[in-house]
DNA sequence: TATGAATGAGGCTTCATTCAT
DNA sequence: GATGAATGAAGCCTCATTCAT
């Protein structure tokens, strides 16, 4: 038993790479063409397997893109805490959320579940399934709504903006469009853009000017 | 022949109407449901039509979506037109456009307009056709633009920041997921929305109680 | 109106003959191969026309079986109504029950029917339908009760013979493996299978001359 | 070798005992379920072995349900032998045939030969291998047809009936439709189906009263 | 020898598109 | 013009069969 224990788990760890594979090129295609234009052919072509084998892994197609959606949903949450935990003020952890909406990694997949959710064809299938989703949604609502009560407390954030507006605004400020209009089509390097990014939750678009402080360098990281 | 014109053109009225009426259901269905979701069918049945009389007004099913893409392209453009038109300062006219995104008309086909641009599956269609649809997005980008020049000219827009990014968060805070994570889930009534928005916009996060400026109605309303 | 009314009666002769000509093809090659071996593709191009036609017709391949089944079985129940009128005694309304189950022509049909309800794909397949089947089925059994109570009343039939027994006696001997074994493959005349199979069913396998009976050319052709 | 020999006679009983296990498992689920909802996967994980070794022992699916027709083609001829020599008039040797078909042990595979043999998928799959099975079928016919020719001449069998109907009538009165009519959904015990149906056979509908014999038990079990 | 992961043919079903009426 | 019946391509999914371990 000893013996095929680590057996197994060889395995099992093949097995899990494949399944990663499987879904890897199903977020491409999803993202690239949507849920109907991205068949279990293609994605099976894609990783180099057989169509039979894809079923091995996902019984149906929309499970794999419930997989899809849970798998990014926990890599969005995770990378929330990251923020929350690396950074100190209520401030920076802000700064945090929109550096990790523009890096390259966890970035792309955050597009990618974005695209999922505005996705009508989606949104019904992963709606018969809400429950299996609500609740890593929920956890996430919260760290969020955590550091923005947080922020509220600190002095940071204005405490008679209703934290869901908050919330809301924080997501709107990542979507994938803004992401594709400025670091794709305009070539804006993304550290950059998240500097104005923070730069503009903060103070919004009133010239620098107009505020009071001497100095401004605007990252939030002034003394003040 | 002359005789016929006026025929014709009652005809041709009729034509024009009823291809208003196949746009709108496909608009409301495609919203609803996603591209692959929306079945030609359907829509004739929503018109009140038959199938084979969708197709003397749109000979595939992706060219009645350009269809519905430019003509909600030139309302959208023609409503930043109206904005700019009947506010007066660069800080008004944001406001309007605001206003806009979150009312029940307009609002409404602009966020189909999001879901839209935001489906892989129709970008993908779209993309086909890409040089029917530049020219049109490029007039509203520079709708925009202008504003947001007159803005920094003005002394309301901080002119350090890249028009392009100015451009970029003014479309994310109003795309249609905000729209449904407040006025829909959480019933905040529209207004309200609007008027968080426009104070986010200009003065950012920061409390109120932080700007030093006597007066800052930046809702236009209040005078605190 | 007037005008379209017969239009659409054409139409929809057209339509029910079409049906028939499907379900006619369909119980050939269900009789022939079974369900799963009778494609929906076969049945179209044996009819001559397409796959997605049948679907006009038929939701789902289970629902072209159930329409098989239920009509089989009215066709089957008008049979039996028939040999109940037309012949006088209850005898001769089993002889006419006999020739009806080795004719040609409700025969075939019948025979279909049998092969279609020994099937465990298809019953299984039935009895998700049950409900739509038992009315049909319960009235062809109480027809049949019908004649073998007048039967014994009328002292041609052993009144001691449970009636449910006397009814599966009489379903058994109209079955498809004699229809084969004895018209297919020992070529014998339906006719007189008919006559053998009436004289067994009255008097059993027992010889002739044990029974008294001066005279019993017992097929019913005899004076008494 | 030698030394092998009874090692591999061992080796040998165990693959023909797991092979009998196989086709006992497959034979329940194609009574259950028809050729094509019976999986090798299902037949293996009843056994309790895995999908690869049903493999060793069955090239075919076809294969395993040929063997399985075999297997019960000889179990058959076996029990009618049996029913040869263990009764000793034709007539107790019918009623033996009778009792047989409707015990829980040999007439539960009597039954799912049956079902074999109706289901025009398997039949047509037999057709292919037609000269395989042949010479089994027309062994137990001849075993029935010795009985019968047995019967007319020892007075007992009515010798102006041809053999083949006799044969066949005494097929149809024992198939599977007639046992779940009334032993299943009647509840009637086996028993006595086998004394109806015994009677039957020899003497028909007709009343008990209108034969002229003093005593009749018509279960055979008269002096005479 | 036994396993079960991998394969891919085959069939149901949908729906955009065509075209005769 | 308007209709809707007819078509057939395309994709999901199952499962017999193969084969490396």
């Amino acid at each position: 038993m000893d013996a095929t224990a680590p057996a197994s788990s060889l395995k099992e760890r093949q097995r899990q790479e494949r399944e990663g594979l499987i879904l890897e090129a199903a977020a491409q295609l999803l993202a690239e063409r949507g849920y109907h234009e991205m068949s279990i052919e293609e994605i099976a072509t894609r990783v180099g397997i057989s169509k039979g084998t894809v079923y091995l892994h996902f019984v149906k197609k929309d499970d794999l893109v419930v997989a899809l959606v849970l798998r990014g949903m926990r890599a969005v949450t995770q990378a929330t805490q990251d923020a929350l935990v690396r950074a100190g003020t209520p401030r920076e952890k802000i700064q945090a959320l929109f550096a990790r909406s523009y890096d390259n990694l966890s970035g792309e997949r955050f597009k990618v579940m974005r695209t999922l959710f505005e996705s009508p064809e989606i949104r019904s299938r992963l709606a018969e399934r809400r429950h299996e989703l609500r609740e890593a949604m929920e956890q996430n609502r919260q760290e969020l709504a955590a550091i923005v009560e947080a922020g509220k407390a600190s002095g940071d954030f204005d405490p008679t903006l209703p934290t869901p507006v908050i919330i809301a605004l924080l997501s709107s400020l990542t979507n994938p469009m803004s992401y594709h209009s400025l670091v794709v089509e305009e070539r804006m390097p993304a550290e950059e853009v998240v500097r104005y990014l923070s730069r503009f939750f903060f103070k919004g678009i009133a010239p620098e000017a107009a505020s009071p402080q001497p100095a401004s360098p605007e990252n939030g990281d002034q003394i003040r």
